[in-house]
DNA sequence: CGCTTTTGTGAAATCGTTTTCACAACTTTT
DNA sequence: AAAAGTTGTGAAAACGATTTCACAAAAGCG
């Protein structure tokens, strides 16, 4: 066998096969039209050289390039992870490759990788949330290139969505506080900047209250990075004012497992002086004492969903353009009704 | 300005700057011999055009695709997330794209996936563990693809490393435990098929505690899944040896984690009944009450190194090729010096 | 001022596939 | 048995860039 440079090429298997290169190509792309006899020496040579195909002169002719990229914020975060993981199962499922970029949240630099994946051919991008340079956006549509929100569940004009929304989340925690009796309350939202989802989260927090009466000018709101540090630093703060809430909202697990930190360390019992509600469900949320109460976000099932929506034939996917995943409301140990 | 089906292509902008396709190539990829005049020409009609390169043609005639290819068992697991994480974002500075694929641990669908990534032409590959099918480093090397290790530090004879060495973790481990005094002793170890990190932490811990005259056949030792439930589980059992072990290490904070909440359920005081080390120092080690004893591993230090290791040029990488990085014990609150 | 060297540019070949088109050899239909 | 349709195959063009080579013009040299 030889050890050749680069490794054998199509014509090279043509040539052990004693048949054209189209014809190795009709076969390796499961043209049914080939003789058994032929396709069978075709195969066998191209296994005995050891032959691969080379992607980028195939994606050159083909404009085909199974190719999809994703550029999401941050891999460091659970809920990303997760739906990545999931995308990934699904599309390697069927041959497709995913590069994925993390922009760290700066819609800046998700245009220079769109850029980049555009570029590179990506057939589809996945992106998370609803906030992107139109630039971005124009780019994706100039190219033809099918591009997919996740973790939102608004209705856009183009591209695909598929998520949650964000609004209605906020607004169940706030429910749900409100039956328990709470009247005084607080929240530590992620960092709102370029964030609709963290956005969307507090604006549906405050408006039910506010539906209930409840002033939302005067419900403390604090921002925080996902690190257990700042949801510890928000809860301190929203502990000094006047009138301490009873009850807090968090934007997510990883701030809401601090604030209980934070309550440990200040002897403030939770759920007893305050009832806390996380976001994710992560698996931390069964590591803080008390477990945490929270929402749950269907992360995988949206990158499998955003997966399926990719992989659909383009009249399939008119009916899979908006799709809007049901969050639901764990209930553990960490709020309880208020305290009289 | 068009809206042309596929966008403009190199000699579309040829012939806007009124030059011809070499030039324009030698302007966009920084050739510097063409006259200053002339390169503005082009720029400005690049950029009126939104021109943007085909990189399957540029892959084709250039041979250099500027991708890589990591394959690792899980994102859902937060060092490997990391880990990538630290990996794409060195890569993406130089432009480099990263295609991810997960394995689940199985070495045969590692590699289904690493010959997608030849295909696709990656020009490196980043690989977890020292356990992987000859024949998936054969083929790397027959298409001299480099590849690097992560998590392990042993010396192979080809492709580089980075990483650190599990089996001197598992060491540290049971000397700072017996150090502490324990001298019955538990493991909760991942599932070591085809993982040598999971079997290096246990060997290293067994051996250590071996030198120390501790028959490492009388240690019991139990293998869980990633997940909390399995550290429940597993502690369970441990907690019913007819010697109640009184220090466990656990290859996962995770596994440790869920070991902690069995303690909880079945009353059992950590560290005072039983010390209790994890592995990876996950931000859940400061969750956990008491919060947990570990050992950190640098993730993220990987991926950025291993990215640094693949962006050398091939002579500086000789210096780079095996790079064993330190692990640190975290003291935390769960461990205690041997109850009499 | 002629001779070599440098600089800037274009024409054409090339990368490794897929695709289109043509065509021979068989089948089926009428 | 002639016309029409299938089937299986190959030759050659095409995909969109980069690279090689050639060559004119400008610059440097004695």
């Amino acid at each position: 066998m030889d050890l050749e440079d680069g490794g054998a090429k199509l014509i090279d298997v043509a040539r052990l096969a004693n048949c054209s290169p189209a014809t190795v190509s009709r076969v390796l792309n499961g043209n049914p039209n080939v003789n058994k006899a032929v396709r069978d020496r075709v195969v066998r040579a191209a296994r005995e050289l050891g032959y691969v195909p080379n992607g980028s002169a195939r994606a050159l002719r083909s404009t085909r390039t199974r190719l999809v990229g994703a550029i999401i914020p941050t891999l460091d975060h659970a809920i990303y992870a997760t739906m990545v993981d999931g995308l990934q199962a699904r599309l390697s499922e069927k041959d497709v490759s995913l590069i994925i970029n993390t922009s760290g949240y700066d819609i800046d630099l998700e245009y220079e990788q769109a850029r980049l994946l555009v570029e590179r051919g990506v057939e589809s991008v996945v992106l998370v949330g609803s906030t992107h340079l139109p630039t971005t956006l124009a780019m994706l549509e100039q190219k033809r290139i099918e591009y997919v929100y996740t973790y939102t569940s608004k209705a856009m004009e183009s591209g695909a969505s598929v998520g949650f929304d964000n609004e209605k989340a906020g607004r169940t925690a706030a429910r749900y506080l409100l039956d328990l009796g709470h009247s005084q309350f607080g929240m530590i939202a992620g960092i709102t900047r370029d964030n609709d989802r963290a956005a969307g989260r507090r604006d549906g927090f405050l408006n039910e209250l506010e539906r209930s009466g409840i002033d939302h000018t005067r419900v403390p709101v604090v921002e925080g990075a996902y690190r257990l540090d700042d949801g510890r630093r928000c809860m301190l703060r929203l502990m000094e004012e006047d009138r301490r809430p009873t009850a807090v909202f968090c934007g997510s697990d990883i701030l809401a497992a601090g604030a209980i930190k934070h309550c440990h360390a200040a002897r403030i019992a939770v759920p007893g002086e305050v009832s806390i509600v996380g976001f994710d469900n992560l698996e931390i949320a069964e590591l803080t004492s008390p477990e945490l109460t929270t929402l749950e976000v269907p992360a995988r099932d949206m990158g499998r969903i955003a997966a399926d929506y990719i992989l659909a034939s383009p009249s399939q996917r008119l009916h899979l353009r908006q799709r809007e995943l049901a969050i639901r409301l764990i209930v553990r140990e960490s709020t309880a009704p208020v305290r009289r």
